[in-house]
Formats: structure tokens, C-alpha cells, sequence
DNA sequence: ACCTATTAATAATA
DNA sequence: TTATTATTAATAGGT
């Protein structure tokens, strides 16, 4: 496509070759990114003239940009090459990550079943196991459920006792003392635990564990 | 250049994208041959359509042959551009790995929980939605489990008609045949589906997705 | 770089 | 995918 047609093979003027690569990276540049834009197609490019300069078109990658699309176009391009092109440090990371991968999927299918979804295909002694497991989670759910509420009451219990024994002792201390603390609203009928009582006077909950309901 | 002048923006029609994509990847395939001949560039070039296929050019290398010239030539290009493409790889293999170390982690712990185990240090507001989980999983296995009995009913009372069919066509058979049948111990009383039963007698499950226990 | 005659690529179509 | 072909796009050779 010139002034003249030429055979496809080393081209021995330098300048001519030169001048040549030039035009011809740029055009072929040019189709790299056309064809990314054209056909949504990843596309990653790489050319060094033979003076070593280099010149590269690396198609951005749609997903997450923070990491180089270079390295995603290689990774699957390996991956569908079967070519190794990472070398043994890299092999071990990749390896340890397939592991976790399929272990995160198998997870992933457990727990789906385990809150009855993706269960449409499974069979009845597929459906026994995973019918066992939440009966056997729900029991011990319960158990500690049991716990915590029997722990919550006794805990309840002593802080109402102590409570009690405040307001009295507060009360004694009233008795003998001046108009100002009445003032407070302290010790008025049926408000044993107001709100606004100085946190010092609050009891520390004897479990700590046993955070309040929020 | 074709029959007509095309804006270079994404081709919508997807048969019209597939069809320009074969083409302008032979197009690219052959420029990336010419330039490599014609200027000896040394040149790499893979893409992927849409659809995940690869396919790419590698300019061989002129000298030794035995380690991938792909290799060779993204090792000049981290050299020459300074973007390190294996510390890079390393990297996002690593953080890709922590990733997905936590999403195991939390996983993990969330399956725990619902097997009942390592709930000692929760709460009530932590053990409710625990509950909530297995009881709505239990009702959803519970229901398929269900569905899935009523369909083996099914199919089981169309066998065993099939069977009786099949028993009483085979009578009518040897009724009228010679002692010969009786030896094999077909339509012997109170067995009218022995285990050797020619698999051709057998019929075909209705739901095929209603594996047998094994 | 630019110019332009010519070849090469390819868009529409079957 | 392949084939055809009217058109556009790329570029070889020259300035």
C-alpha cells in the first residue's frame, strides 16, 4: 500500500528501515487501539525497533484500575497459553491462591446451604447432612442463648439488689442532710434508676462479656 | 476502508463486533509479522476478545531459542520503560491473597457460628441473628426436602406399576412358553422386582435429576 | 515531516 | 467462518 508493492522480508537500507518501522508501529499502534475500542477486546502490545527503543499499547482493563492491566492480559494469557511466563516465588503465591480460592468456594457452598440456597439440584442424602448440621447449630445456638439469659438475670438481679441498697444508703444520707439534694430529684417515688445518675454510682456488670443491648 | 467509513466507538451489534474482531485481528496478527520481518523488531502481542479468546504473535528470538522470547522481551520492557511488571505481579498476588484470606476468615467464622461452634464470647444481640439464619435454612431444606420426597413417591409408585406391568406381560409369556423361563425365576411369589432384573426391563427415572442413594 | 500514488485492509453483505 | 467487492486506510517512495 505505497507507491509501490514490497516483498515481506528484511528490508536492508537502514534509513528505509528506519523510516519503515516508524510508520508502520504507529499504524499498527493505531489498529491496537482500534480494535480495543472497536470489539472490546484486550489487547496488550510490546515492540522494540531494533535499536532497542521500545513503544508498548496496553489496553486499560475494565475492572479495577489500581493494578496493571499488563499483568492481568499476561496472567490470563497464561492461564490460556498453558505458556509459564512468572517465575518460582511467583508460582508458590499463585498456587497458595488457587488453594484459598477453591477453600473459599467450597465455603462459599456450605454456608449458601446452610441458609438454604442453591439447593434446587441437591438430592435427599445430600439434603439429610446439611438438615443435621442447623438442627445440631440450632441446639447449641439455644444452649448458649439459654446461658446468656440465665447469665443476664443473675446479673440483673445483682444490680437491682445493689441499686436497692444505694438508694437506701442515699436515702440515709438524705435524711440528715441538707434541701439541696432534693432539689437533684433524687430518691423520688418509682424512679429507682434514673437516667441521669452519676456514672460513679453505676454498678460494673459483673460479666464482662455481657455487653447491653444497644 | 471497507464499504463504508466506520467511527472507531464500540460496534454495538455483536455479531457485527465478533465478525470485525476476526478480522482485524488477522489484520494486526500479520502487521505484527510484517514489522518483525521487514524491520527486525522484535514484537509481542496478545489479545483476547470479548469472549476470552487468545490469541497473540511472539517475535521469535534470534538468540538462544530455549527461554520463551515472550519472556525475553517483557524482561527488556520492565528495563527499558522502568515499569516493573514482576515486583509488580508480586505484589497484587500478594494482596490478592491477604484478600482473600480475610473473605476465608469471615467466612469461616460465619460457618462456625452457624455450626454452633466458637460462641462462647457472643452476645444475645450476636446469637439472635445466628438463630434467625438457621431456622429460615432449616425451613428452605426442610421444604425441598419435602418436595424431593413427594417426587420419589412419584416415582416410585410409577415403577412399581411399570413393574407390575412388565411382571404380568412376562407371566403371560411364560404362560405360554417353555420350562426354560421358569429356571431364570422370573414371577416367582412375593418377588416381583428381583435384583437381576435385565437392565433392559428397567425403566427410566421420570426426574432425571432424582438420584438413587448410594 | 509532508505528499500522494498505490497497495492493503476491511465494512457491508451474502 | 469464508468469499466478494466497493471503499476507506495505510504506507512506499519521493521531497
Amino acid at each position: 500500500m505505497g507507491r509501490g508493492k514490497i516483498e515481506i522480508k528484511r528490508i536492508e537500507n537502514p534509513t528505509n528501515r528506519q523510516v519503515t518501522y516508524s510508520k508502520r508501529r504507529n499504524g499498527i499502534l493505531k489498529k491496537a487501539r482500534e480494535i480495543h475500542v472497536l470489539c472490546d477486546a484486550e489487547i496488550a502490545l510490546v515492540i522494540s525497533s531494533s535499536t532497542g527503543k521500545m513503544s508498548d499499547y496496553i489496553s486499560p482493563s475494565t475492572t479495577s484500575p489500581s493494578s496493571s492491566s499488563l499483568i492481568k492480559i499476561l496472567d490470563k494469557y497464561q492461564k490460556t497459553s498453558g505458556k509459564k511466563l512468572w517465575d518460582a516465588k511467583h508460582e508458590y503465591l499463585s498456587s497458595e491462591l488457587d488453594r484459598i480460592k477453591k477453600e473459599n468456594d467450597s465455603m462459599q457452598i456450605e454456608l449458601r446451604h446452610l441458609k438454604g440456597e442453591d439447593i434446587t439440584s441437591l438430592n435427599a442424602k445430600e439434603l439429610i447432612p446439611i438438615e443435621e448440621a442447623l438442627l445440631n447449630g440450632l441446639s447449641k445456638i439455644r444452649d448458649k442463648k439459654t446461658d446468656v439469659w440465665s447469665m443476664m438475670s443473675k446479673n440483673t438481679a445483682l444490680l437491682e439488689e445493689e441499686n436497692k441498697r444505694l438508694s437506701y444508703h442515699l436515702h440515709s444520707l438524705e435524711i440528715g442532710g441538707s434541701d439541696r439534694d432534693m432539689e437533684n430529684g433524687y430518691n423520688q417515688k418509682g424512679r429507682d434508676y434514673p437516667a441521669q445518675m452519676p456514672f460513679t454510682f453505676r454498678v460494673q456488670p459483673i460479666q464482662p462479656n455481657l455487653q447491653e443491648n444497644k
